[in-house]
DNA sequence: CTGAAAGCGCTTACAG
DNA sequence: CTGAAAGCGCTTACAG
């Protein structure tokens, strides 16, 4: 089947090409009669037009591209989501690159920059240095998401961790307890330092030790650390951990040893993922609204893209609560 | 800053355009001497060519659309994964479109074709006839993942469903296991019609009868329903429920009630999620190896794409296993 | 092995 | 409000 390109359509409504461009970018500038006629041909055919040449003629290819590290943690399917639903509003298509060497590597940057894109929505684990510096001189508005940005050439959106690292400490401290695990990742993720400092300082106003687990992203390294742990005769009233899989795997760990959660052990997770309802109990979580950090990061972007002079890059900070479930009490 | 365009290089290396899309493109077309200044200079320059310009000229985009219905859903962000790893190897650029109601609209199909891609990696839940007819004609080759292709046009990689729900139920009734739920989904997807044949044959040739608990993706009304079924005195031997989510919230229901797993119940998922190792007890699976699927659908597409001719769609079955683990005993 | 030239399918000032 | 024409940045037969 040949697609229908845009002489067909003019031919057949008996008009030029630039009048078949005109009705389909902007339609307020052809006669009503005109634009109707050309409507009806286009629908007929089903003519849609290609793509690179219009991204070609006009520089602009509604197309953005989505940078994650992985796609193998459900929050940032969840990110992902929201970023698509927003993109589909505005009318973009989606773009997906997974890289995590981001830092070491110049080359993959610049073919996100030359894979004609309209802007750039990236989430990294550890903004570095040489992350900052790769993206250096990007000709395209660039939206940090679950990160916040620290240069005024990019816009971002995410949740305060730090502030909301301190406030579950503070709260459960309030509570009473004394004893409180904080579990991270031994990798340096930005987000995850930054709770960390959150934990930290709220322990300190508290008078309390910080005790701190730090282990891997996989599963059976985490049962590993957290079962030597046990072993060594360590239990803590509350355990706070940076993802939802640690909290869980922790608190599994810990109910088969017959330590009961949360009557002996409250377990609180930081993120609020699809996992947190399906443990048993139920995972008590801060809640990191990772769908609408996405969609927001999106919206910023898509201003970004459309009104570069009127827009300045801003870093949003999102609202998020604690979700109280079964695993506290 | 400016990017730099093949003039740029061509002017610097004194060669002229075609010469350097030739280093580009056909490198052994070209002599060594040139080749290596050329390629030298774009090194330097950081030049990397622009992708709308080259998908018009050549007719290809090295792109390829990948055509899910959530990414809600584990199972499909590992999907994309393994989808991302292939094309990442093949030199393709996976352009995302999250979509699941095909079915009754045609535009968004004109829409993916007409987004310049070379091929169309799909995954639908219900391949039904108005999904078929609304690919038809599709310029690109395009190969269905997780779902087997009725169509000689299309190729298809996914497990035999039907067989391995048959494998698992038989397995289970040599055990001496004669009360065997199995827990789908109300809404008709076309795996877990398949997973449900095979249950039902199973049954039926141990004497059995089946009995089938209809239920929605969601976990809180997969709760209620649950619950339901319990109130109402009910005790299955095993549960085999096609999605892990769903095993993992019949299991967590079962055990707040002091039924124990897997003593008196069994409890088998049909996906092997990343769900599956954070559950208590961690879940046996019926392995669906889903990143792999993904991979081999690119691989099949990326032939289709670079030998039309030589290359025949095919219906690729992809082996799986049964992963034993604490659930079942 | 290399260059000049046509062409990919659009958009957008520029005229009228 | 509409058309003729230039141009977006490449690739690829076609000559030589």
């Amino acid at each position: 089947m040949h697609q229908s390109k845009i002489y067909d359509i003019a031919g057949a409504a008996g008009v030029s090409l630039a009048t078949v461009s005109r009705v389909i970018n902007h339609p307020e500038k052809v006669k009503k009669a005109t634009r109707d006629r050309v409507m009806n041909i286009i629908k007929n055919k089903g003519y849609i037009p290609n793509a690179n040449a219009r991204g070609l003629a006009s520089r602009r290819s509604t197309t953005v591209a989505v940078v994650v590290p992985t796609l193998n943690r459900a929050s940032v399917s969840e990110m992902i989501q929201g970023i698509y639903d927003s993109a589909n509003h505005y009318g973009y298509t989606i773009r997906l690159f997974i890289t995590d060497n981001l830092g070491s590597n110049a080359k993959e940057w610049g073919e996100i920059v030359a894979s004609s894109v309209d802007g750039i929505l990236f989430m990294n684990d550890e903004m570095s240095s040489e992350v900052y510096s790769q993206i250096k001189n990007t000709p395209v508005p660039v939206v940090f998401v679950n990160s916040v940005s620290k240069d005024p050439e990019y816009g971002s959106v995410c949740i305060n961790n730090e502030q909301s690292a301190y406030n579950i400490t503070k709260n459960m401290i309030e509570k009473g307890r004394k004893k409180i695990l904080f579990i991270t990742t031994e990798h340096i993720y930005t987000v995850n330092i930054q709770k960390e400092k959150g934990y930290k300082r709220a322990m300190e106003e508290g008078g309390l030790t910080a005790e701190i687990i730090r282990t891997s992203g996989k599963v059976n390294i985490n049962e590993e650390d957290f079962r030597a742990y046990f072993d060594s005769g360590n239990l803590p009233e509350v355990a706070l951990a940076v993802r939802d899989s640690m909290a869980i795997s922790f608190m599994n760990l810990a109910q088969k040893r017959g330590i009961k959660v949360p009557e002996q052990l409250e377990v609180i997770g930081f993120q609020n993922t699809r996992y947190a309802i399906l443990s048993n109990p139920k995972l008590t979580c801060v809640d990191t609204p990772i769908y609408e950090i996405g969609n927001r990061a999106m919206s910023q972007l898509t201003e970004l893209m459309q009104k570069p002079e009127e827009t300045k890059p801003i870093n949003e900070v999102v609202e998020n609560e604690i979700i109280w479930r079964e695993s506290t009490r």
